[in-house]
RNA sequence: GAGAGUAGGGGUAGGCGGUUGCAGAGUAGCGAAAGCUAGUCUGAGGAAAGUCCGGGCUCCCGAAAGACCGAACUUGCUGGGUAACGCCCAGUGCGAGCGAUCGUGAGGAUAGUGCCACAGAAAGAUACCGCCAGAAUAGGGACUGGGGGCUAGGGACUGGGUGCUAGGGAAGAAAUUUCCCAAUACCCAAUACCCAAUACCCAAUCCCCUAUCUUUGGUAAGGGUGCAAAGGUGCGGUAAGAGCGCACCAGCAACGUCGAGAGGCGUUGGCUCGGUAAACCCCGGUUGGGAGCAAGGUGGAAGGAACUAUGGUUGGUCUUUUACCAGUUCCGUUAUUAGGUACCGCUAGAGGCAUCUGGUAACAGGUGUCCCAGAUAGAUAACUGCCCUCUUAGCUUGUAUAGUUAAGAGAACAGAACCCGGCUUAUGACUUGCUCUCUCCC
RNA sequence: GGCGGCAUAGCCAAGUGGUAAGGCAGAGGUCUGCAAAACCUUCACCCCCAGUUCGAAUCUGGGUGCCGCCU
């Protein structure tokens, strides 16, 4: 995966929680699932020491806000096998969605959960346009950092 | 030379880089540690696929590995190879092809059972039609006896007529109905045939021939049916036929010989009882059974449960401590786990490469050298430069060719998930062998 | 990743190697003044490719598609 570790997304309730609560975007190809992490909640219950850098979390207990601005934003993938049979081209799409966030990945703001579903007709289309797509549904869901 | 087909072969996201970035393992520096920074090395395939076989590895059940029985496998020409295999190599037989070559699921159908639809007499023994012989019956011929027959004509045949019944056909609801055909009988006519003791008639003989909705036997040549009909073809033979005899071919058995063997060749013999075992089965062979790395193991945390012997804590009894009673489950102890998570399992191996020796080969052995993926929402990506190859278009050269310019492409099948050995399936370009077709030259 | 199952008409489905039952739906017809019901007729590349067999939906091998279970 050519992401680091920290912006990956991989627990079943992080998944289970975007498809249940998240706000939902889409272009012709591709459809977006974010998810902005609240406060209170995850820094009590679910994120005490799951990853290593929320580790931190239980040594500050009194302020909050600063943990969570430093939660890094992460983002998974999910391609199911309508799209292509051949495990080749479900994994190059994997890999060229992973290429663009990274390349957006600066302006991207902290402590969103985000899931980009990838619809049958995407098989056809060429890295730049993925690129352009991307950029187009994270601008819609006001997950870019200029937003204020 | 061109095109097509077929069977293989090794190798392959072409080579050398740049920027950003991912995974693993070392190194150096900083740091108490976690970790951070810099730089190095490595990073998917021949099928990684299908999960069809064989093993390693792990757990569960059973047992103490020997024999017998049973069960399972569904393996099955011979010899060899391999850790093992249903795999590979070499051969044998059979089949396909003009050929190169290819295919082969290749024990037993007289161990038994079943099935072989329809058709056909019969689908394992039967006799439908047929062929032949005998008997019986009928007819004819021949022979014998009698009549004819003591007269000169007679007989037969043909035609016509009459009459009536057995029978056949048509009509009809049916009838003892009507109509038509009509053997025999009687009469007439004509004559070309036969005849002199003959023709003709009767009887007997059972000698010969013919026929039968008859019967007894022989036969399996022929017919028809079917995928398949009882070794095939030809000649002889026979009452008709038949391996009944012979020749050739096919098959079986015995013997001889060659071979390690499957089998090959030759001689002789009796003539030889359909197909199907990818139907049950028999024989031979093999095997402890089952599950599968999501196997299985370790650690910490968390949850609820139990325990108050000891400790902590809360309340009470008590003048106080000790002690006692009650509560609690925050700590503790014990066993436990529906799910999540970290680590191990996890990659040095029946390993790769080079070379030598043995072997026809598969393969085996020796020597040297190398370390070559290890992810877990799952690592190889994105952009780009140069070279090279191919295709298309243009230009130069008298043409093929070659050179040059521009554009495009660098492919098909396809992504490790515990690891090996095979098989199967999918595949672009290159290359090798062979076959076929067309054209040109000798 | 591993293990297992299924595929027969538009749908649900039965099917011993020998002509592929049945029901619903569709189409056509009979009946009716018109309908309904009823009756009759019609509708199949048995997922695909090879093999065994005289003959495969069925037996054997390979492929394709779909479904389920194991964390």
């Amino acid at each position: 995966m050519a992401l680091p570790k920290a912006h990956r997304l991989k627990n079943r309730q992080d998944f289970s929680a975007l498809f249940r609560k998240g706000m939902r975007c889409s272009t012709p190809h591709l459809t977006l699932r974010a998810l902005r992490q609240s406060a209170k909640v995850e820094s009590g219950k679910q994120s005490l020491s799951r990853l290593p850098t929320a580790a931190a979390t239980a040594a500050q207990g009194n302020d909050t806000a600063i943990a969570q601005s430093q939660l890094p934003s992460r983002m998974g993938i999910s391609i199911s096998q309508k799209v292509s049979k051949r495990a080749v081209v479900r994994n190059r799409i994997k890999r060229q969605l992973k290429a663009a966030f990274r390349q957006l990945l600066p302006k991207v703001a902290p402590g969103w959960l985000l899931v980009i579903v990838v619809k049958p007709l995407a098989t056809q289309c060429e890295y730049h346009q993925f690129l352009q797509e991307l950029e187009q549904l994270l601008v819609e869901a006001e997950v870019f950092n200029g937003y204020s």
